[in-house]
DNA sequence: ACACAGCGTTAGCCTACACTTACCGTTAGT
DNA sequence: ACTAACGGTAAGTGTAGGCTAACGCTGTGT
């Protein structure tokens, strides 16, 4: 429980976001990632990071290279918090809907 | 785009969360929801606010008290985002695995 | 051995934002 | 009309965390 919430709070930042979302596309090195986007190197390693404890990315090692990769783990255990919505919750928001919530 | 972007961020607060998922147990008012959390009213009533402009709850007003449910659409949001990545990435990504990503 | 390239880490700064206290508007009841 | 209950808003504070600059470590090539 704690696990996909690390893993969603890690998702709010742009710039993580905007890395994961490059992982996604591509594994990549961090010189290639810091490359792309408006933040220093070191910023991008520390967001690797975090994205890393929260199991969004694995990386190894390559020479003197450190390639990184999407983590479908980290992604899984944040759809299993929102499972408990999309699944539970719509319909059974469609069945409150038009009720007047009477009940305090 | 930017507001998946939003709503996402707004569920990576904790607090924020813990109001998202007891409306989605139960419609709920401000006072109800103060009441069961660790923080003052006006504090709840900030979230909800954010909650609202992402799209994640409605509110309705009954009498002198304001009624909040659950919004399905920012869910409906979130996911658009997520689906990109679950259905896209989890076989492109077993495709890349054992790949030596040799590609700069 | 030496030089260089690629990353991680630390220290410090600065902004965003969650929270509280105090105040004001609105609705319901008497 | 008066009063009390319920909520939203404004102002001010404190802190978490994202960013940069500077430094050190490791691995590769010559």
């Amino acid at each position: 429980m704690a696990n996909q919430v690390k893993a969603l709070a890690t998702l709010a930042d742009p710039t993580r976001r905007a890395i994961f979302e490059r992982l996604a596309a591509k594994p990549s090195s961090v010189g290639e990632l810091a490359n792309g986007l408006p933040v220093t190197r070191p910023a991008v390693s520390q967001h690797l990071k975090v994205l890393k404890e929260a199991g969004l990315v694995t990386d190894a090692a390559q020479g003197t290279r450190r390639v990184y990769r999407i983590d479908p783990h980290g992604l899984g255990e944040i759809r299993k918090w929102f499972d408990q919505f999309w699944d539970r919750q719509l319909d059974a928001f469609a069945d409150e809907v038009d009720r007047d919530s009477k009940d305090t």
